[in-house]
RNA sequence: CGGAGUGUAGCGCAGUCUGGUAGCGCACCUCGUUCGGGACGAGGGGGUCGUAGGUUCGAAUCCUAUCACUCCGACCA
């Protein structure tokens, strides 16, 4: 992609409201832009995060045998009145009516739509067991939204449910999102902890919060340190395995890890001093197991090999793919701008013509451009005519994980310059060699 | 929802107290000189001062209402 081609509407100053580095740096790099409290348009660069978050989040949900669909956005408040939850959810509920003076609601989660869409569909434990899911907008009057797209009100989420004939299989359903969980974030190059959560509006008995820990977190959480030290289920883990999966249930929740609403004080300061950490983390996951709590008043039931009918045992699992954006940017920032890890930038190399219209700066840049390109490697050209600072900072700025910068100066010799964003380590290299290089970066 | 505050050009702000017909920096456009870490000169474009009423010869400025947004607290992917 040719920047000269592009929207990329970056900004020297940085927004008044935005108080935090993840929310500043996505208004900075034009990512994002507000249109209403709690409410973001995504901008191309930011859309590209998202994308990329969001198919690392379907591929480990299809690892784990979910199956994706799409619902709707809006949906009936009968549903809601089915459940109970219609009065039960409050104003955190976006309450419309359309045309013929019918309820409306902008949907906030799915169980109950899901729910619906079960019980008309499967009548025999043989199709179980089942996990559904998608990955669609959700709608929250948050009282105060904050943060950017770390607490909006319109965000991204993930939410996935899951159907049982008895507790069993729903503790291994349970199991298994755990395990996708795991994987997802260690994808994304962040260390997430399970922590035993509340349950709150969704309900249940079984729940676990994801939390990666970072300083403008939200949560009060506190959790043994080796935590930081364990490795994610491999790849080629079996998922159909019930003991593989508790393996890794039981591995990952042998120490203690608590929010500050189930946070048991005693049980931590069991812990020797170095071994505990009590910081402030946020949220990028959370997963229960509610039982019948919906199959109940919405009669979901199946046929089961004693042939009579059994209310499925549910749970659901939620991952917030835009909060995650903000949450990888808290993680991963310097003072110069966004680092990208490589499996979410929204390009994965930045080519810096430093002189434009330079006949040797624009052929070299034009076929490295097309030789990575051909190779499926996603690179942004900044082929603008501007000074060489400007073009470094906005660069940097957007924080794409490898630039190669082209100019008079080395190319003479016919070498460009690699930097990596992470390190900041230069290295000079032919133009073959560095495509070479970086066309492994697909 | 309680408390505090802000709305003036895309972004950051001054002007409001003390009414006189809108300004600064950055960004943007043109020309020239520049160019390895956010250049310089000259010229230029862009704002019904959140909105609606009112007071006044005259309102960004005073009064009333209203809307939006931000921050601090209680709730949440």
């Amino acid at each position: 992609m040719r920047l000269s081609r592009y929207f990329l509407p970056i900004l020297k100053e940085t927004p008044k409201e935005a108080e935090i580095a993840s929310h500043r740096l996505m208004l900075r790099a034009g990512m994002i832009r507000q249109e209403a409290a709690g409410i973001y348009a995504w901008l191309p660069l930011g859309l590209r995060v998202l994308s990329k978050i969001s198919a690392i989040v379907r591929e480990e949900q299809n690892r784990a045998g979910a199956i994706e669909l799409l619902m709707p956005t809006v949906q009936s408040a009968d549903l809601w009145r089915e459940s109970g939850r219609y009065d039960d959810y409050g104003k955190e509920m976006l309450r419309i009516r359309d045309r013929h003076e019918r309820d409306m609601l902008f949907g906030p989660t799915n169980e109950e739509m899901i729910t619906e869409i079960f019980r008309a569909n499967v009548r025999s434990y043989k199709d179980l067991p089942l996990n559904l899911y998608h990955i669609q907008w959700k709608f929250r009057d948050e009282v105060r939204p904050r943060f950017g797209v770390m607490r909006s009100r319109e965000f991204l989420m993930k939410d996935a449910y899951s159907f049982d004939l008895d507790a069993a299989g729903a503790r291994h359903s349970y199991n298994k999102m755990f395990t996708a969980y795991l994987r997802t974030f260690a994808r994304l190059g962040l260390t997430a902890i399970p922590m035993v959560a509340d349950t709150g509006p969704i309900g249940g008995d079984l729940s676990h919060e994801f939390i990666i820990l970072a300083d403008t977190g939200e949560s009060e959480v506190f959790c043994h340190k080796d935590y930081l030290q364990f490795a994610p289920p491999a790849e080629s883990i079996d998922f159909d395995s019930v003991s593989a999966m508790q393996g890794v249930f039981d591995t990952w929740t042998s120490l203690y890890a608590a929010t500050s609403e189930k946070h048991d004080l005693a049980a931590f300061e069991a812990l020797k001093p170095e071994e505990r950490i009590s910081a402030r983390g946020i949220e990028v996951g959370h997963i229960f197991y509610f039982g019948t709590k919906y199959s109940l008043p919405m009669k979901a039931v199946v046929n089961g090999p004693d042939g009579k009918e059994h209310f499925v045992h549910m749970g659901s699992y939620g991952i917030g793919p835009s909060r995650l954006a903000a949450a990888l940017i808290e993680a991963g920032h310097d003072e110069a701008g966004i680092i990208w890890p490589e499996s979410v930038a929204p390009f994965s190399v930045g080519l810096i013509n430093l002189k434009v219209g330079d006949a040797a700066c624009d052929g070299a840049c034009g076929r490295i451009h097309a030789e990575l390109g051909k190779a499926g490697v996603d690179v942004l050209y900044d082929d603008r005519d501007e000074r060489p600072g400007a073009k470094f900072a906005a660069m940097d700025l957007i924080g794409l994980p490898n630039q190669v910068i082209v100019g008079p100066k080395s190319l003479g010799d016919g070498q460009v310059e690699i930097k990596n964003r992470r390190s900041g380590e230069r290295e000079l290299v032919s133009v073959d060699a560095a495509i070479a290089r970086l066309s492994g970066k697909a």
